[in-house]
DNA sequence: TCACATTTGTCCGTATGTATC
DNA sequence: CGATACATACGGACAAATGTG
């Protein structure tokens, strides 16, 4: 059973400009840095935020993805979703120097981490949190 | 229209228990690394692949957004897909520290650049290549 | 061992929007 | 304007991992 669960229906707008992920992983983005989601919580399900957002699992799995990419969150198979430790996601816009490097060069890199591999068992790790 | 055809019809395992999607990344890893696609030059498009490997669009997308995140390739909206300069994926490997760092944690982390955003114009860049 | 529910992972088909040419 | 190509979004289905009984 998750925790925190949102104080309102959570409204998106279907004709805004800004893709419905976008503004999902946004929402979610805000309640996980201002603590409604607290580190080492179980993220809603899926099929929950689906119900929450009134939109298709693709839909919040990209926005979740994202998250993920980010370093927010981390998904452990047939558990659930879950809010990283603060520490580990302060830490990830401090990986310039390549960045900068390359918008010298005319790019704008967005440099994340990817994935959370858990190494042994990904169980036995988890429960360590 | 796309350059290297592959020469055989890219034969995937369906029972195979490592995903469809990993099974055409990892392909389409080799020939770029091989030269098979050259740098700079356009991958087969989205639909392209769905026919190659006889799967879906989602499928082949999936697979495409990953190796975009490792940087081998990039995406222009409405032009197509293409393999990145050998230089910029060759640079990728080496932004540990960080990773490092995670994996005394306990962490694995994957460290890759997401995407390359066209600043001014993406046509313009693009044409620079 | 087994069954079951929950949750995430993979995969398909389809439709529509937007950018480029 | 039309063709091509990627982006977003929906629906559904089944598999795999986990936890519980």
């Amino acid at each position: 059973m998750p925790n925190a669960k949102p104080s309102a229906p959570t409204r998106l707008y279907a004709v805004s400009p800004v893709p419905l992920y976008t503004q999902i992983k946004d929402q979610l983005r805000g309640r996980i840095l201002d603590g409604s989601y607290a580190p080492h919580s179980q993220m809603p399900s899926e099929s929950e935020l689906t119900a929450m957002f009134k939109v298709s699992r693709i839909t919040v799995r990209q926005a979740l993805g994202d998250l993920q990419k980010e370093g927010l969150i981390f998904k452990i198979h047939g558990k659930g979703t879950y809010v990283s430790k603060p520490k580990a996601f302060q830490n990830l816009t401090h990986l310039q120097g390549f960045g900068e490097a390359m918008a010298s060069l005319g790019y704008e890199t967005v440099n994340q981490v990817i994935s959370f591999k858990f190494q042994p068992a990904s169980r036995a790790v988890a429960e360590q949190l």
